[in-house]
DNA sequence: CACATACTTAGGCATGTGCCTAAGTATCAT
DNA sequence: ATGATACTTAGGCACATGCCTAAGTATGTG
């Protein structure tokens, strides 16, 4: 998953993807690249969960998987050292004491 | 940097890291590859900014650079589905409402 | 049915990546 | 000074990756 997201053109897939769920060639159009090659890349997304798709007629329509990045995300946060941990408990402790915006 | 942590032993690494600084030798232990290779890997991770060394005689000791996965978990973050970011608030609003554990 | 559209498959090429062995270089210990 | 220790540098090989063109296949449109 994250040898996906190691590839720029692949993160603008995901960017693009975390608008709205879009169909290959509007995803294609923003890049100067052969249809194949971004289809290689969107196939090595959705190998790695990262996105999921569905063809309907002759279009192919791709969204972002709900949920996919939450490992990441996690083992991300498990990694840090423990004065960026202190500041997440910090962060916490502030949504606690001063209950201003929703 | 995603290219950095795509790589298994690297992510091992940084695991080991993430515990306590070690110098290069004790990173290099628990894996079944030769010296140099291990060597190279730790070079990518300090070109990508992810860990820092200090040589001393001639001991290199190496340990995650503070913050530099920030910006990843950052990144993570913002990709997320609406549905997910919504989770997100409900922690916080957990965070506030019950305080239970520091 | 003929043709455009929206992908898909196949094959090939250049470069990048991960690993290795062999041979340094710079300390530290005796 | 001699040798061990802890990396470091150099060079090479196999396979993976990213990109391409050319030629399908399947599905709407007139």
């Amino acid at each position: 998953m994250l040898r996906a997201l190691a590839d720029p053109t692949r993160r603008a897939v995901v960017e693009r993807l975390a608008r709205s769920p879009a169909v290959v060639s509007e995803i294609a159009a923003p890049f100067s690249m052969a249809l194949p090659s971004l289809m290689q890349h969107l196939r090595v997304l959705e190998d790695a969960g990262v996105v999921t798709s569905e063809k309907h007629g002759r279009v192919r329509t791709v969204s972002l998987r709900p949920g996919a990045l939450d490992v990441l995300h996690l083992w991300l946060g498990e990694q840090r050292t423990p004065a960026e941990q202190h500041a997440d408990r910090l962060g916490i402790h502030l949504a606690r004491t001063s209950p201003k915006e929703s």
